[in-house]
DNA sequence: CACCAGGCAAGTA
DNA sequence: TACTTGCATGGT
């Protein structure tokens, strides 16, 4: 369902509610679309001090490019980026989305943005070890376009307020909020960045109860 | 020491 | 279709 209605005032609260109490967040951290690329692969089921790592030992190498990263061996690439973990599953996937890139789109960020979103999506999900929330952040961070990101902290922090059903898939949540919500870039940049940080500082796993939470519970 | 982290695909019944 | 399992390092 395409919505052309008024966004929905409860998840706007709680949207200002987060950004109140949390503050800017300046996401995604990592500069420039390229990196943002690599990092949302490497940070699969991974914490982000281990992306950094690995992403500091590719711009160690000079491999922090399309040319190299397409270039490159995989066994190469898997010693580079072990300490970000599942490290020969991760060569393989960012050798396969970087062939999907290069022979897709000749390696230019310009191309992919110039397609319309959901068709990009579904050529990213195509990609062997691109899923659904890989491919978001991509779509989000790196080329800016709006669609929302739904991750592990989504899930938990949106069923411990009551706020959706348990259950929900990924796809269900994702139009949950984009059909309740304007269709702005900034906007779900923003709050997932602030539901990452809320889900990291205040609603941890083993934390059920949530503490200093600003939308109390 | 045990547990967790910004998933995903392949295998099983 | 609905579960289960493999993948792995580094921080708390």
């Amino acid at each position: 369902m395409v919505m052309a209605g008024k966004a929905d005032e409860n998840l706007l609260n709680i949207y200002h509610k987060l950004f109140s109490f949390l503050g800017p967040s300046h996401w995604w951290p990592g500069e420039g679309p390229l990196e943002i690329m690599v990092g949302a692969i490497l940070t699969q089921n991974t914490a982000w001090n281990n992306v950094e790592q690995a992403i500091n030992r590719l711009k160690a190498e000079g491999a922090l490019s399309v040319k190299a990263l397409t270039q490159v061996n995989e066994g190469q690439l898997a010693e580079w980026i072990r300490p970000a973990g599942y490290y020969h599953l991760k060569a393989r996937r960012l050798k396969a989305f970087f062939s999907f890139f290069q022979e897709r789109y000749q390696g230019r960020i310009q191309r992919m943005k110039e397609r319309p979103m959901e068709e990009l999506r579904q050529e990213l999900l195509s990609v062997k070890g691109i899923g659904p929330e890989t491919a978001d952040s991509i779509l989000l961070y790196a080329l800016e376009m709006p669609t929302f990101v739904v991750d592990a902290y989504t899930f938990r922090i949106l069923s411990r307020h009551h706020l959706v059903e348990e259950e929900m898939g990924y796809e269900v949540l994702r139009a949950y909020f984009m059909d309740r919500l304007p269709r702005d870039t900034r906007l779900y940049n923003e709050f997932h960045a602030l539901l990452v940080r809320l889900g990291k500082d205040y609603c941890k796993k083993n934390n059920p109860r949530c503490g200093l939470c600003p939308l109390g519970g």
